[in-house]
DNA sequence: ATTTACATACGAAACAAGTCGTACTATGAC
DNA sequence: GTCATAGTACGACTTGTTTCGTATGTAAAT
């Protein structure tokens, strides 16, 4: 029996992922001047983050050449989820509605965006 | 000039913040109680976390008797505010309307839930 | 007064995340 | 061929978190 580890991201994997979801496919050096325009990291950082990502299945690589080519092993949505059922979980009381509430009475939406939360409303409804 | 720290609390300072969110005030031991009910540890685990809580910050204590009785020193809607933002940015590509139908797309709220929702959306439009 | 029970304090180990230096390798320019 | 460049691999350090053992204090019960 082989035992699933959750694999939630950290904070800097994060970060890389949100490169590689937008780009689709990237070389380290990609992400790495993604990156920077963030923060400061040395190269050789944002290269190790990478390796690890590999090992825990976060990403795939393409290593036949020289310059290895990653990919997102996880999806967006996946990601998103598994993040917002830990935050309802622990912060909010398992009650998604609380936090759909917090976090628009916080944020000013644009019209449009509350526009659009209106009919999503009305389609699961 | 002193600095102000992220004190963004960990998960486990969350665990014991939501005790005495609920709670108001309480004692390690009833802390450490409602802790076990969820997962193992040793008493002076939850004491040691407290006590660095304390120093944090994150929590005021009586310490007039010898059993010392804490307090949240942070509220629980600013703490949430926190990490929403947080996640809003590093997953959503800063669009709190993203989050919100993730939300409730991945949960199914009751249909008072949903009521409920759309009277807040009502209300701020 | 001793023992028992239950508190706090605190050091140290174990683990995880992030950071970077350095070694090594392949390739293209000269 | 030699050199410069740009890449990977990987060990080691730092910092933060979690865990717990052990020392110590205090008060109530016998």
């Amino acid at each position: 029996m082989t035992l699933i580890k959750n694999n939630r991201p950290t904070e800097s994997e994060l970060e890389i992922l949100q490169v590689l979801w937008q780009k689709k496919s990237a070389t380290v050096r990609d992400v790495h001047e993604v990156i920077l325009t963030t923060k400061d990291a040395g190269y050789t950082t944002t290269l190790k983050l990478m390796q690890i990502m590999f090992e825990k299945g976060l990403v795939t690589r393409d290593s036949s050449n020289k310059t290895h080519i990653y990919q997102p092993a996880v999806s967006k949505e996946k990601t998103q989820t598994l993040f917002v059922n830990k935050m309802i979980d622990s912060l909010f009381a398992g009650s998604p509605a609380q936090l759909v509430m917090q976090a628009l009475g916080n944020h000013k939406a644009s019209k449009e965006e509350l526009e659009e939360i209106s009919n999503f409303l009305k389609n699961i409804k």
